[in-house]
DNA sequence: TCCATTAGTCACTTTCAGGTTACCGCTTTT
DNA sequence: AAAAGCGGTAACCTGAAAGTGACTAATGGA
């Protein structure tokens, strides 16, 4: 029986790994409008704990998605901005979020149901 | 401060959900291309088990991707395929292939690293 | 002198999607 | 009479991610 696929190289499932994380789309999103500071992300975010949201910026930063500028004052300073990279992913974003309207047409035909 | 976003109805985070289950691209890729029964998805499915499938399945039927239809025969015969619904993801899924590659002329270019 | 501030880290606990193994009903094949 | 085939279900286990609370460095201000 030919294998029809290897999960480990489908482009689909590499690129939502990128923004898959629990609060990546959020900080995404909120990056995507302004370059901001570790704090000013945290409060952006409803309920995202410092270790969390350290971690998702982490991966991020090592997606090469966002980037860190570290200001060596005291009290700390950090910001986080989307790179050129980054910001490619924006219309990818806009065309998903376009489907799900789709979708709703589909749920107002009562095709599909929105929530179980 | 402004709450900037709810998680809950942010429209990338709800379709990502339909597919971001561990298989359920997969599945779907192997149902685009033609209705399949339980077992033949499972063959072509590296290393799934019947309780997940079963499991993912159900999810994606409960989310209006795909149909189950259940003959009553013995022994059983279950044929899933891709509702009309279902197929409007593919062009979608496609846009997200096409973005990697994007993210592969930036790895040509030193910006990003693809691997970790 | 002591406190607040910022961007974390550390150690620990919780959660739950996913995985494993065993079992089932019903029929045909050996 | 036994085994194989199909499409599951039930009970249990596991590992990675997420969450929690306490702690830190270095400075300015009250």
């Amino acid at each position: 029986m030919e294998k029809e696929l290897e999960n480990a190289d489908c482009p689909v499932t590499a690129t939502i790994a990128l923004f898959g994380g629990r609060w990546k789309l959020p900080i995404l999103y909120i990056l995507s409008k302004n370059t901001r500071r570790f704090g000013e992300i945290q409060v952006r975010v409803p309920s995202i704990s410092k270790k969390v949201l350290t971690n998702q910026l982490r991966e991020l930063e090592a997606d090469g998605l966002i980037s860190r500028k570290h200001y060596k004052e005291m009290p700390p300073r950090v910001e986080y901005t989307l790179t050129d990279f980054g910001k490619t992913l924006c219309p990818l974003l806009i065309d998903i979020a376009a489907w799900q309207r789709k979708r709703i047409e589909y749920a107002d035909q009562g095709e599909v149901k929105l929530f179980n």
